[in-house]
DNA sequence: TGTACATCAGTGAACGCGCGTTCACTGATGTAC
DNA sequence: TGTACATCAGTGAACGCGCGTTCACTGATGTAC
């Protein structure tokens, strides 16, 4: 049953949205393409209609899910600058919800060892990060460096907070970054 | 063909240590029973006289991981200090070797779904990598605190420097996480 | 504007594969006498 | 110390399952006249 081109484009933005969802939730591996294509409501077959293959789609949901993260972060430097940003990041809500804005503190390790276009959707997504942490000119030329560190820090300790199950190690974990990361 | 008691220990000790190499070189979802069993020269049904099941042999794998990496921190600090156990974790050569020394860099995000024994073996190595590397009690009280901000730092940046294909970017963010954690 | 045909989104069965786990079996090790 | 038997480490086939991918088919959409 053919769909107009409206609706088809419309299911391949819904089954991008579908797995950045799944990978913020279960990472790369546990993203079935039968589960991505049940979340949209369409059997797995149907699939390759639009994808070459689950790396093509992985790319590009790593691009979604990027924005997603670009987003927050862009809307708390707004509202109170980078240790707004880094606050919401490093908050518990942050840290226990089931599908979390970012996707590097999700499958971080995963995407390491992915595909040539996952990684480049990756830095892609990281260097868009490191300007909208970077905040506007009039912060400096050390900038840069500083938004590096203060990525690496959040994915780092997000990641470290997420591994222990003793909840007050956990907050530990949170609020020492948080700390740190305060000027 | 039954074992001696002493050769079924060291086949044990064979097999954690194989799943070690495993998951710090594919992560946790990519070690499988049989490849781990084909590393140490045996046959798959074997395992279980070993191990309950994947997640106990993965959680002790984690324990064992966690030695290697203490022992190299450990070194590091003894000879030239925190300065020289952070240059040595964010070095080149420990970012491309294909089994890295540590599993948390290169498996935290699957540590983070992973069991309950295997939360547990991850938290009793952060709990002693924190102590290493807060060095010993002269360093004072804000000791702790700063080696939760050191290990959160060097894990996300090299996740980070493991994502991006591109040489010149990653090396950025391992220099510019050694600069920062310099002190 | 209406008709005839080509296109193609989605279906659902099938494929080969690797996974974790189980099991009957083998024969050397460990133990009881 | 020697013998008889129980134990159990390791084998290799088998299990059910979910995976990514392919494919013949269906019928609505898009296009050419």
């Amino acid at each position: 049953l053919r769909k107009s081109k409206l609706e088809t484009a419309q299911t391949r933005e819904m089954i991008v949205a579908a797995a950045s969802d799944l990978i913020r939730s279960g990472g790369i591996a546990e993203t079935s393409l039968a589960n991505v294509m049940a979340v949209v409501g369409l059997t797995h077959g149907g699939f390759y209609k639009h994808f070459r293959d689950k790396e093509q789609m992985i790319a590009e949901a790593v691009l979604a899910a990027g924005e997603k993260t670009l987003t927050t972060v862009g809307r708390n430097m707004g509202k109170g600058g980078r240790n707004a940003a880094v606050d919401s990041y490093l908050s518990k809500s942050h840290r226990d919800n089931p599908v979390p804005v970012c996707a590097f503190a999700a499958a971080g390790s995963e995407m390491a060892r992915a595909g040539k276009e996952t990684k480049g959707a990756a830095a892609e997504v990281m260097e868009k990060l490191f300007t909208t942490l970077a905040g506007d000119s009039s912060e400096g030329p050390e900038a840069r460096g500083e938004a590096i560190v203060v990525l690496a820090t959040m994915v780092g300790a997000m990641t470290l907070a997420r591994m222990v199950a003793d909840s007050k190690l956990s907050s530990e974990i949170l609020d020492r970054a948080k700390e740190h990361l305060h000027r």
